[in-house]
DNA sequence: AAGTTCTTATTAC
DNA sequence: CTAACGGTAATAAGAACTT
């Protein structure tokens, strides 16, 4: 008893859209949209969170934003404020924090916190989750969901069930009973790519979880190389990986889409040098290992180029001098239009 | 042959 | 009728190139 870890996932119900509605109390009960300019169903950006409202139209984070527009033309449609979203995150992880400093943050909404130290049994778990729930909502009154198992792949699935703005604890023993039912999707690191995979090899058509209990670690490795050992574990409720409080950024990048495919070099490398300049505001000083630069076509194709170097980010004038040129190729090697463009530099 | 660099694919939020 | 699809970042795998 008392070896099992204690984690705790926290999830800000539909943050985004819900702080609009904090903000504008006229906006609920109505559906609400934030993500690009729909423009008459004509914006190219995406959903980028929704209120339940609508959900109910079929509207979901990541959709193509004419596509909301089209389910629902009536709703709310509301830019993306992000330099308020990340205030109002910066205090709900402060109020986080005071849980446990072993606290992992996984994007401005979402968080994992190691209370195994803080806590001696599942019951005392739950209560460390209702109390910080009530703190973020007296803090910055807003809801949240929180999930609490023995590690965090299931402490994430919990917080899944328990969302809108609840609470679920997931005792280890309950955790094979849990999963078991669930669609693989479920597990973190299965996509849509890994799943039709599975699914061939399973030959079913609705596969869950206890159906792929019958793959061995051999059978998945040779399927999915490196991954494929990990999702063996996690198909039986196994994520032995650590709350890590700092991650520090691999690489600094920035993209653009244009409103209109374009050749027109001159605007394109107008384009590409503020989105340099940005990454140079972000990376001054940084040990840089080398750059990246994307370029996706007006059929989607998308392409990089890359080059090693190693140097500080001073000036920008290198970095121009490196990564135009790539830039140019891809105008050279194909005549179809620009779709995006991108410039990134891998630091360390 | 090994080590490094470059490119693509996949995933997540 | 079909396609529609941002921005940022990590990770893995394999190809291509160097030493």
């Amino acid at each position: 008893m008392g070896k099992s870890r204690k984690i705790l996932h926290m999830d800000m119900d539909y943050f985004f859209a819900q702080i609009e509605e904090r903000e504008n109390p006229q906006f609920k009960g109505n559906p609400l949209v934030v993500g690009a300019d729909p423009k008459k169903g004509k914006g190219r950006g995406v959903v980028s969170t929704c209120n339940y409202e609508a959900r109910k139209y079929g509207i979901k984070s990541g959709m193509p934003i004419s596509r909301s527009y089209k389910l629902a033309p009536e709703a709310i449609f509301l830019p993306v404020n992000m330099s308020l979203y990340k205030k109002v995150s910066d205090s709900v992880f402060r109020v986080a924090s005071k849980i446990s400093p072993e606290m992992e943050k996984v994007s401005l909404d979402e968080a994992y916190i190691d209370i195994t130290k803080k806590v001696k049994n599942y019951r005392e778990a739950e209560g460390v989750g209702k109390k910080l729930k009530r703190e973020i909502l007296k803090k910055e009154k807003l809801t949240c969901s929180i999930g609490v198992s023995k590690n965090k792949m299931m402490a994430k699935i919990a917080c899944e069930l328990a969302k809108p703005d609840g609470i679920k604890v997931v005792p280890p023993g309950q955790v094979t009973g849990v999963i078991d039912g669930m669609d693989l999707e479920t597990v973190p690191g299965i996509g849509p790519k890994t799943k039709k995979l599975l699914k061939e090899v399973l030959k079913k058509e609705n596969p869950k979880i206890k159906d792929a209990l019958s793959l061995s670690k051999e059978e998945l490795m040779d399927l999915l190389g490196k991954r494929g050992g990990e999702f063996y574990h996690k198909f039986r409720g196994i994520d032995d990986s650590s709350v890590v409080e700092k991650r520090k950024a691999k690489s600094i990048g920035k993209e653009h889409t244009f409103q209109k495919d374009t050749r027109d070099s001159k605007e394109i490398i107008k384009v590409f040098k503020s989105l340099v300049g940005d990454v140079y505001r972000q990376a001054k000083d940084k040990r840089v290992k080398g750059i990246t630069v994307v370029c996706r076509y007006e059929d989607f194709e998308t392409h990089t180029k890359q080059i090693s170097f190693e140097t500080r980010m001073r000036s920008k004038e290198l970095f121009y001098k490196k990564s135009v040129p790539l830039l140019l190729k891809f105008l050279m090697q194909s005549n179809k239009k620009l779709r995006l463009i991108g410039f990134r530099v891998m630091i360390k």
